[in-house]
DNA sequence: CCCAACAATTAGGCAAAACTAAACCTGGGT
DNA sequence: ACCCAGGTTTAGTTTTGCCTAATTGTTGGG
């Protein structure tokens, strides 16, 4: 039985599965092998192959023709893997001047290069932040993270004024789009229409009207305004 | 013929060996294939193999059973490396508080996963420095490097006023040491006395005097005192 | 001038991580 | 109840990069 120390040497290709497969199973659910490799790109055996070596190192369990769900190791290697990007992300924009559209590469080149030490002394100089550019919540160096309950701009009732919390995009081109429209975290706005079958919203956002499709719209997630 | 751009897409492994072929050849020297393995901590047959692949993507030249050189190619990708680790390591230390000691090991690593544009934004957030905090010069994005001639202590002659522009050394141990006794860049020394047959060195550093052996006095190289 | 010592290379293998092709569940519709 | 479509797994191959063991080349000293 391998208790698996909390962190060290994982491939970075393991170390992206994890990521993956926590990214997949919102509430502990089942991810499954054609969802893994959708996600990261590869194929469905490359995916089968490697989620029985997981398993055998104890990072999750499979069940057959099922899916996987992540072991507690597995699911603090993840975090651990999540809280880096997440920071790297944030101190990317903080002190390098980074766009919001272009710290997702950079950080998902370094989460696996940087020491736990670096990670800390990058968080203790954003003053360990609660949340990353996009607004998604940073876990805490102990694998705890608090996830706020939002709601996706497409489930916002028309005429409700909210506050985007986060932004759960990751192409640059559509983060582009969405900033140029004052679509970031923090922004207050007010839904002015929403037509049906998949139509397009418009919002209007600091004095401004924006038409924006529902694909987009779907990623803007927020809470009522004023919520604390 | 493969012309080979200036950049990307070259292995972790292929980077790192020709970091250490450009660090084995100044002036253009052959670089012994037993030179690399050790260098490297690999195997002899490892280096053998990856010698050939690299020639055939004309990275370098091999002379069987003499050793290899850099072609430009070659070592155009050696200096974006070189620039990489040492633009890193001064990172560390001037925004993260790294001390001198440790910065090598993370920017093995990062030197890998960095992009260009964040290398190029930390050198601008460093004001362009020249030298590392080891005082090993930083190539410019160009490829030029100005290597400073300078003397090792142990061949300074006894008397002498010297400043420590260089410390040739990565284990962290043997950093510190140097580092309590005020051996780094930028400091004034005199030389006191030189024990013959490998005896040890004794300099007096601020006012205080201190006894080293031969081997660590070796990576101390000086420029006479107040050269510019 | 020859041979031992040592350096370098070739041969053969292994592990990680990907792929394609083929075989194998599993569940929904008739 | 069965059958097939789609998802899953197994089988077998490839590439990269390392290893050990065996072979080959070079060279300096007797």
């Amino acid at each position: 039985m391998n208790v698996t120390a909390p962190s060290d040497s994982l491939t970075r290709s393991v170390e992206d599965y994890l990521k993956a497969i926590y990214r997949l199973s919102p509430g502990g659910r089942h991810a499954s092998t054609s969802d893994i490799a959708h996600l990261l790109e590869l194929s469905a055996p490359s995916v089968s192959g490697m989620v029985k070596r997981l398993s055998e190192l104890g990072l999750l369990e499979h069940t057959p023709y099922k899916g996987v769900q992540l072991t507690d190791a597995g699911r603090r290697a993840a975090l651990r893997m999540v809280r880096r990007h997440r920071l790297i992300e944030a101190y990317l924009v903080e002190f390098l001047g980074y766009p919001w559209d272009a710290v997702h590469a950079e950080a998902e080149r370094l989460e696996h290069a940087v020491s736990d030490i670096l990670v800390e002394r990058m968080a203790a100089a954003l003053g360990h932040p609660a949340v990353d550019p996009h607004g998604d919540p940073i876990p805490a160096a102990d694998g705890s993270i608090h996830e706020l309950a939002t709601t996706p701009l497409t489930d916002v009732s028309t005429g409700t004024t909210v506050e985007i919390r986060r932004v759960d995009e990751r192409d640059p081109e559509r983060l582009r789009y969405l900033a140029a429209r004052g679509l970031v975290p923090g922004v207050v706005l007010t839904l002015l229409d929403h037509q049906p079958f998949g139509g397009p919203l418009t919002v209007e956002v600091a004095g401004e009207r924006h038409v924006i499709g529902e694909e987009l719209a779907q990623v803007v997630r927020c809470v009522p305004a004023g919520d604390r």
